[in-house]
DNA sequence: CAGTATCCCCATCGATACTG
DNA sequence: CAGTATCGATGGGGATACTG
């Protein structure tokens, strides 16, 4: 905020890193983001794209990314029902870091 | 698997996406990596910095990230007791992308 | 199809006291 | 000073069954 930001401070600040865990931390978190990433998606597709995943959990983890603003949600109202994911203006502004998160699991191979 | 990887794959690799966020998540961990950035610094300094944290969480989490590769240990034998944490090659690598992290924190501000 | 509703486990995080 | 040891709280993550 004030002076020089050539580089981040000395001391960080936790309320930014910790809003930044918020929505990257979680074990299905990342990869449900990455998977938005060009795509719009169905429910059933993304569940079918991520083996492993319980449904409550997956349903939660949506949900959770809504309401952070990182992904929206369009309900159509047909039978069968019909829900589409896609990544908001910010899901779409944070998606090169998120890629660039993949690179650590790279180093560190 | 087949075909052009200009881009990253549509369906990202899950064990990259594992260890990244086993290096990244944790409440502390970012913060302590971070803290670690340009300076070698001792165990006391780094509880310092750190108001909130508890001893017990502070150890377990240094000794894993020396454990994950992403820092060092060095004891000093010397009383009272001495010992310095420092960010490994490896872990300078990552640093930038640790960096860029906190951005998702501000975009979501 | 796209979710809830329940119930449960265990890993993570934490406070406090103690030690080499 | 730099940690363990111990006990305890919390909630993320999961299996399964059910519903609009």
């Amino acid at each position: 905020m004030t002076g020089d930001r050539s580089d981040l401070p000395l001391v960080p600040d936790l309320n930014l890193i910790n809003q930044s865990l918020a929505i990257v931390c979680g074990k299905w978190r990342l990869y449900i983001i990455l998977l938005l990433g060009k795509q719009t998606l169905r429910y059933g597709k993304i569940s079918e794209m991520l083996p492993g995943v319980s449904e409550k959990v997956l349903a939660s983890e949506l949900k959770t990314l809504v309401a952070l603003g990182v992904m929206k949600r369009k309900a159509y109202a047909e039978i069968p029902p019909r829900v589409e994911y896609t990544l908001t203006k910010k899901g779409l502004l944070i998606l090169p870091i998120l890629k660039q998160i993949q690179e650590i699991g790279r180093i560190f191979n």
